[in-house]
DNA sequence: CTCCACCCTGCCCCAGGGGCAAGGTCAACG
DNA sequence: CGTTGACCTTGCCCCTGGGGCAGGGTGGAG
């Protein structure tokens, strides 16, 4: 029945846990002595415990925070853990992903300068036909950009249902820059069909913030393709610094704003899929 | 002369970095300002100290230590610091890659049991000839297992060049299971030409540590080939347990003890590089 | 002159322990 | 039976990189 009771040291070694760690998870509820002598204090643990903690030990090796790991451990089942797992280390890589496009930008402009990060990005063109888009414009901070573009263009895309449907790739258009200081403005943008049903809707109830429709002629973009994980301010700038360089190298000039083109579904894609280009537009011909 | 002195509110807007993280670098020494008025203690920062705080916010998203960030702005010129950050981000790299190898053991482990985890490596056999071995012998924990295969390897390499030079590819020979509690003994081999010349360095002085020379005869060998990140204690045990699986399957026990063959370089492998094949020897025919 | 926005220092807080001090316990050895 | 040394307990301070708040000083605008 007491199947062999351990004292914390003994656990310790067999667990690969330190005693001041078996303590504090102790204290925290994650790990539980089978029984704590009353008179001295001191903590028992059963051998079959050893399993959940080398767990713990394992998942700490991950960075998981001890409330996290719980969660795990408690899990109802292994596989609903194994979810939580997941969840946890997905963000884990996004976030690495992140800094590891940071981490390269940075090192680009310590050691190469300008020299190098461009050749580290490739530019094409694309010629893009007239558009009549829906859009909502907005001055915005770098820090909120993200929030606001998802936002933005989803109220967008929902508008684009009622006239006639989305016709093309929406984009987010840069008027002056957005940073920590400037504020731009921003312009989300989706191409619709039906401009007539489109002005109805910009004309409706409610349709104050900055919303309008406008047609966008055709023009020609040069552009660079990135993925997820590098869509993250500020080492986005190189990128646009990168076309901007391209351009000057063939005496182009921009004949228009910047923009972001979000060509793929930004939820399903994974941090090293494609889905935004960096473009300029160019003088046609 | 003065240049437009900015209150430390002021320059923390600019360089994207609290108030408070500024008075911690001052303190530190990382980013002092410019002048600090004696009375009343107010920093004041030059415009153009923006630049390097920028740069200090930017590394510490990548989570590198303010020390660190030091020596990478305090570096003598802009390259010398950019060797500093790519030697952190190098070890960021490594960490990450075998702790994503851990979550993924964790995972299968956690989810699929053995089912998935046998999924997911490729077992191969490969017939290897007789052999001439030097090896050294050793009672192990697992956690000093890595030093010492490196020293232990590198020690017979060296004998391998008084014995006609090395004749195939080093191994570690597991002939009890290593782990925190079990000790072994691995043995660590190197194949020689000149079986000779090795039993004369075998007898020669200083070799009292478990060194030996024997005949390995020809074997067949059930093998998983895994990177540099995969390498690491416990995660490792699954790619043995996959092979074990994989023998079991098609009726075959193991013919002689486990083994890690490291085929290739390993200071100048990368974590994703396939440097180690995890082995069980198997009957011939 | 007063008000409000800044600014200062100093203290406590977070995670996840490491390290040490002061004192209690337990088994083995003489 | 006593002592010794290994082990256990709690409690406190330390680390990093700040966040938040208290209590008090400053400076410019109205």
């Amino acid at each position: 029945m007491d199947e062999e009771l351990l004292s914390i040291g003994a656990f310790a070694a067999r667990a690969r846990l330190s005693a001041k760690a078996l303590r504090l998870y102790d204290r925290l509820g994650l790990l539980a002595p089978a029984r704590v002598d009353e008179g001295t204090g001191y903590r028992f643990y059963r051998a079959g415990q050893v399993e959940r903690a080398r767990l713990v030990a394992l998942l700490r090796r991950l960075d998981m925070p001890l409330a996290r790991i719980a969660e795990v451990v408690d899990a109802d089942d292994a596989a609903a853990g194994a979810e939580r797992l997941a969840a946890y280390w997905a963000g884990v890589e996004a976030r690495h992903a992140e800094q590891r496009t940071l981490a390269e930008y940075l090192r680009g402009r310590l050691s190469g300068r300008s020299s190098e990060m461009y050749g580290t990005f490739t530019v094409e063109t694309a010629e893009v036909p007239e558009q009549v888009l829906v859009t909502e414009s907005r001055h915005i901070l770098a820090d909120e950009l993200p929030a606001w573009i998802g936002a933005a263009l989803g109220r967008l895309e929902a508008a684009a249902g009622q006239c006639g449907g989305p016709a093309g790739v929406p984009f987010v258009a840069y008027h002056s820059d957005v940073s920590a200081e400037s504020d731009g403005p921003a312009e989300a943008c989706v191409p619709v069909a039906d401009e007539a049903a489109a002005r109805a809707w910009a004309a409706g109830p409610g349709r104050t913030r900055g919303t309008t429709v406008r047609v966008e002629p055709a023009r020609r973009l040069a552009y660079v393709r990135i993925t997820k994980a590098q869509v993250a301010y500020p080492q986005i700038l190189a990128v646009f610094e990168a076309v901007e360089e391209w351009m000057e190298g063939r005496g182009l000039a921009p004949a228009g704003p910047c923009r972001e083109v979000y060509f793929a579904d930004w939820d399903a894609a994974g941090p090293q899929d494609p889905v935004c280009d960096v473009a300029f537009p160019v003088a046609l011909r």
